[in-house]
DNA sequence: TCTGGAAGTTACAGACCGGTAACACCCTAG
DNA sequence: CTAGGGTGTTACCGGTCTGTAACTTCCAGA
């Protein structure tokens, strides 16, 4: 049967955007090896001589993500070419509408919460991937015009980062539900300075 | 052996405190009903004797949780009386000390990113109980004089959920070191309305 | 048409999981 | 002293987990 996952496509990449999707639905301990290759229309052998363990998978799909939300960027700068502050408000309303689109939150942080051992693989790869992203909007705060990036990009973060993860314990009606007014707001005061 | 939790206390109460503690470090689902009781110095029969199922333990180890964050709210109004102002101050000084001193976050948040299934019984009573602490900072807000509490107060929030969770993703060096000043001067330009 | 590698199949190992049954023990209240 | 409830012990159930072995099937390219 198909799975939403494109019959035609290689195993490899079936298997890996297949267990993007579940990772991120049901978690990473929630989900075993053996449903992610039923879903992907394959089986554990094969899974087993793509990724040389479950760890593995879960790093190639943590990076598979981080390289998604690169794309989105990409668009930011498409649509506002040299227009950084424009491209700021648009990082806002992307995050506010992948917030009500998804309740789920963010992958790399829900894998930090999981993945508890503190030598564990993916941990370091998950600290990577988000220094670049922190690098990359306070890159863009700063080239806004803004004084204090590092401040503001740093205040947005843990303002998107702390609404993704209030959707997940009290859901969209809580707090989360003004993330747009909070950065906006935050913006302006910042330019105002 | 003992295991920093007290021997002589009651089987029921000495599996509740190792098992916060545990269900802390390692998260839910790393942590298996046989380590709990083996590092609570009994064993898995007597843990069945007094909560129902291991669902039931993880949402006693929540209300457990929640009880001590209510006694810290006790604390401000104790060192306080009647400042509610000093007290919202105090509230963001305490997060900022429990941040340095752990950086596994809230347990309820956490308890959200494991517990992916919609139906989880541990799901009704996160949410209760984050509802609850939303409305004691938002009447701590308003009772500050605060104009726009409700705003103020989920603002606060995300910041500190945001905090918490990117502490285990980056680590606390990342944008979480920054609390105390995002926090201080947000409170100062709401109440500057 | 032949061949070699990728993929599928089945079975299994070894560990761990949550949860239960049956029974022995100990300590305290009467 | 005795009875009984709380506790400890051991063994087990059925299920799931990651990971592997051995074998078969399929298919594309020479």
């Amino acid at each position: 049967m198909t799975d939403g996952v494109a019959e035609r496509s290689r195993p490899r990449d079936r298997i890996l955007e297949t267990a993007q999707d579940m990772f991120h639905k049901h978690g990473i301990k929630g989900v075993g090896v053996d449903a992610i290759t039923e879903a992907a229309g394959t089986n554990k052998m094969t899974l087993y001589r793509h990724f040389e363990s479950k760890d593995e998978l879960v790093i190639e799909c943590l990076r598979a993500t981080a390289a998604k939300a690169s794309r989105i960027w990409d668009e930011f700068e498409a649509r506002h070419p040299g227009d950084k502050l424009a491209q700021l408000h648009a990082w806002v309303q992307k995050a506010s509408e992948l917030l009500s689109a998804d309740s789920r939150g963010c992958d790399m942080a829900n894998a930090a919460v999981e993945l508890t051992e503190t030598d564990h693989p993916a941990r370091r790869v998950i600290k990577e991937l988000k220094e670049a992203q922190r690098e990359k909007l306070v890159a863009l705060c700063r080239d806004a015009g803004i004084g204090q990036a590092e401040l503001l990009a740093d205040t947005l973060s843990l303002l998107l980062e702390g609404a993704r993860v209030s959707m997940q314990s009290v859901g969209a009606e809580g707090p989360s539900a003004q993330f747009v007014r909070m950065a906006e707001s935050l913006i302006a005061s910042f330019r105002a300075r």
